[in-house]
RNA sequence: GCUGGUGUGGCGGAAUGGCAGACGCACAGGACUUAAAAUCCUGAGUUCGCAAGGACGUGUGGGUUCGACUCCCACCACCAGCACCA
């Protein structure tokens, strides 16, 4: 045996890999059966970390396997490349984050290449690359043809100082994310991708895919889908005379007659409708102002402050029994939810009982329960099905009684219909910013919004070294004038381009599809290719933008099945999300952390394969785990182990001696690949392993086996183990298949419990019954059981326990 | 606050109604060695006991069951997501 080189054999293989292309996916295999494996493709950012690693080599795993299985695998990998950090990188130095790009995507793939991944590298693009964006753009452009892209203006977050547009996720904490400064409130045009609408299909989606629940129950909510009712209130002046009316939505209808005020959104048309009656109008406009002024944030942070504005000189009515009640102004009523107006019970609903404490509005209890303190809500009287109060003819009902007969009378009087309302909004889609696919959109003063036609696409990026948006917080492409005028496409009269880019979630939404027909010119994809390959059968990545990217992918899917451009509407059948690798303070691990490790760092050291097993085996593919060279040893001297074996070899077929190891062996890790349960299949080998080695020798097909099964996880050493014993290639063998009969020993330990305690494990044949069980406990174990002794009662699972109950 | 998830030796973790702690690390003892490293063998949840053997033990308290880490109820802690969504 040759002492095992680790650095020369993996270097040997992945030249070889990377010559010979032995990952290749082939469209339309004649016999092979298709399995899409996906790993959400990097960021260009930087260069490789261990949450790469995490997420790599479970998914590399998983196509190894199904290739060897006999699946034709289509396993890619590209670059997230428009957005931020090449953005960045180009206001810094001045050069087109192109070149970042480049750079970053060379460095990021190669490092890959280290990790012996499996990849079809023949598929691989970046979002960036223009006959990629050419789509995204036509993507979009089929959205704005289908009236499901529109503009209007909106409030958005907006940093003064870097001039930009951000998303919620870029001022997280009211804080820019480039440069730290305070985020405000600021209205402009802002692109809609009216995502609203798919709400119901997102949501049967999330119930389709298969995902982790807590995942699942993330993406709900985000949704947010809610259902109450919507009821007219009529508003009047103090003068009785009819001025106008609101509609509300409430999911509390039981609780109509609780009602003491209502409350508007500062923003809500109404105000300027309202304005010749309201009698302190300066006021409301004052408070009208201050609001918008405060941030997102602001409002948040200080929401145990209740604020608001009474309106003087107009009252609202209750519908259902005529009360004149008071209108107020509060920004804790969101003008985007719902109808931007709510019914206020203050003593069911905390944040009512709040602020009618804080501006002196009386309380009317509907509901029993003890309100001095704080509102009984929802959960607490419905759990309990309380009993109606002061509400006319439903006084004395179960409230959920109540609740029903309560929202017909509404329905029935035409003053309310039931209503699902969804947190999800239409999705602002446009950035201030250089680096993102340019908006294939152009504006003319006599055709109004134009599409470019899709013959003219890709719209390209033009060159500058300018980076930074203008004084107004335009984009930097609204800079370079001869790229922003052009001809109308429609009458040929001057026009201009629209210069915002779209955000970096555009590119990711669909480059799943892209992979099946990287280099169609004429389509996103060829249509029979994207049936061949069907559904991403199993997708990992991480968790840190899985709820948006997920159900942003949903949207787009849907969307291109709905017009014919697709033939599936799922994109994909199951989402894992790789749990993160932590430092020893158990936070993410980070540059910054004392024991941050390199995976480059401990390839070096160890090689690809130890730093591969090393990584499975600290815990499951969904959990945290820390990171620590603890234990690391023990794969190193598992894999020397499984070096030496070719130094074990005796005989040919698979011995007696080790059928059912290496059987139930095949069971178990072919089991965990699927689950990507690998630490515990390495623990299979492992006793395996030890097995063999307590034998003494291994036969030809046992360890030609072995191989086999362990090379999905250490593919380097495997390689070339089976090449130096059988001289032919590991890849063109198959899985071995196991057998059910030689699954089941036929003596087995049988533990024995005395009234439920385990007392002894004796050695019986698997199908001795109960009657010869009790014979042989009572030859090996009389102080157990004799024929004297009276049982009350035996349990007996043959092969897996007896418990006698005395 | 709401929602979801998790809680097991000194550590990473196994076991989803049937021998708790697989596998690995660290630890202890032994073999080999002039010695060390490497390697190999053995031991080990805690506790009482020389031992045989016993008691206790999967966050806490109850329950269901012949039998519970596993199922049910209540509580505690941690992690994640959302957060004035009417």
């Amino acid at each position: 045996m040759e002492k095992y080189d680790f650095k020369a054999v993996e270097q040997k293989w992945q030249d070889k890999w990377e010559k010979e292309k032995p990952f290749k996916a082939i469209d339309f295999h004649p016999t092979k059966p298709k399995y899409y494996v996906l790993y959400e493709f990097p960021n260009i950012s930087g260069s490789l970390h261990m949450g790469h690693l995490k997420g790599t080599i479970p998914a590399d795993a998983l196509a190894r396997y199904k290739r060897l299985k006999g699946y034709n695998v289509l396993f890619p990998i590209g670059g997230d490349s428009f957005g931020l950090p090449a953005e960045n990188a180009a206001i810094k130095t001045g050069i087109n984050p192109r070149k970042f790009v480049e750079n970053g995507s060379k460095t990021i793939f190669g490092q890959f290449k280290k990790l012996g991944l499996s990849f079809d590298w023949d598929r691989t693009f970046n979002t960036s690359d223009e006959d990629y964006y050419k789509w995204t753009q036509w993507i979009f452009l089929q959205f704005f043809k289908h009236g499901k892209a529109y503009k209007k203006k909106g409030v958005v977050n907006f940093c003064p100082n870097c001039k930009t547009v951000l998303s919620n996720e870029d001022s997280q904490g009211g804080k820019c994310d480039r440069c730290g400064g305070d985020v405000r409130q600021e209205e402009r045009w802002v692109w809609f991708l009216k995502m609203k609408e798919y709400s119901e299909k997102l949501l049967d989606n999330v119930d389709r895919i298969q995902m982790a629940e807590s995942l699942k129950e993330a993406q709900r909510n985000w949704i947010g889908k809610s259902e109450g009712m919507q009821v007219r209130f009529d508003i009047f002046s103090d003068n009785g005379e009819k001025v106008g009316n609101m509609e509300i939505f409430t999911t509390c209808i039981e609780t109509i007659y609780g009602i003491t005020f209502v409350v508007l959104a500062p923003e809500h048309d109404l105000v300027e409708v309202l304005k010749s009656n309201i009698k302190n109008f300066d006021e409301v406009l004052a408070y009208k102002e201050k609001t918008a002024l405060r941030s997102e944030f602001d409002r948040l942070s200080d929401q145990k402050e209740k604020t608001g504005c009474k309106l003087e000189g107009v009252y609202a009515v209750n519908p259902v029994n005529n009360t004149k009640v008071p209108v107020f102004l509060a920004d804790f009523v969101l003008a985007n939810y719902g109808t931007g107006a709510v019914m206020a019970v203050p003593t069911h609903d905390q944040r009512d009982f709040e602020f009618a404490q804080a501006f002196g509005i009386p309380m009317i209890q509907v509901i029993e329960g003890d309100c001095s303190k704080h509102a009984v809500e929802k959960k607490e009287y419905l759990a309990k099905n309380s009993k109606m109060l002061n509400s006319a003819e439903f006084s004395g009902l179960p409230v959920k009684e109540a609740k029903e007969k309560i929202a017909q009378k509404v329905i029935a009087m035409g003053v309310g219909q039931k209503k699902i309302n969804y947190r999800m909004q239409d999705w602002s889609f446009n950035r201030q910013r250089y680096w993102g696919e340019p908006f294939p959109i152009v504006f003319c003063d006599h055709c109004g919004t134009v599409a470019v036609d899709e013959k003219d696409l890709p719209v390209t990026l033009p060159e500058t070294n300018d980076y930074l948006p203008n004084a107004n917080g335009d984009s930097p492409l609204s800079k370079v004038a001869d790229w922003v005028n052009c001809k109308c496409p429609k009458c040929g009269r001057p026009a201009r381009r629209e210069t915002d880019t779209m955000p970096n979630w555009a590119g990711s939404s669909w480059y799943w599809l892209r992979y099946v027909d990287p280099h169609n010119d004429k389509a996103l994809a060829d249509f029979e290719k994207l049936k061949y390959w069907g559904s991403v059968d199993c997708y990992t990545g991480g968790t840190e933008h899985i709820t948006r990217h997920v159900l942003y992918s949903f949207f787009w899917q849907n969307f291109l099945y709905e017009i014919g451009a697709v033939p599936t509407r799922d994109p994909f059948i199951r989402k894992m999300g790789s749990g993160l690798i932590l430092d020893d303070q158990g936070k993410k691990m980070s540059k910054s952390s004392k024991n941050g490790a390199s995976p480059l760092e401990v390839i070096e050291k160890y090689g690809v394969d130890v730093a591969r097993l090393h990584v499975h085996f600290l815990g499951g593919y969904e959990d945290n785990t820390p990171w620590t060279y603890d234990g690391i040893t023990g794969i190193t001297s598992f894999l020397d182990k499984v070096w030496a074996l070719q130094d074990m070899v005796k005989g040919d077929a698979v011995s007696k001696e080790h059928i059912y190891e290496l059987n139930r062996l095949i069971k178990k890790v072919s089991e965990d690949l699927e689950d990507l349960k690998l630490n515990t299949a390495i623990s299979a080998f492992m006793i395996f392993v030890k097995k063999v080695r307590d034998d003494g020798f291994i036969t030809k097909e046992e360890l030609r086996q072995f191989l086999i099964l362990l090379n999905s996880l250490a593919p380097h050493i495997t390689s070339e183990e089976y090449e130096v014993v059988f001289g032919k290639e590991l890849l063109d063998d198959k899985w071995p298949e196991y057998d059910e009969k030689f699954l089941v020993e036929d003596v087995v330990p049988l533990p024995i419990q005395v009234n439920g305690k385990l007392s002894k494990v004796i050695s019986v044949s698997r199908n001795i019954t109960q009657d010869e069980l009790l014979v042989e406990i009572e030859k090996q174990y009389p102080e157990i059981y004799s024929k004297g002794k009276v049982l009350k009662k035996m349990i007996y699972v043959p092969g897996r326990i007896a418990n006698l109950i005395f």
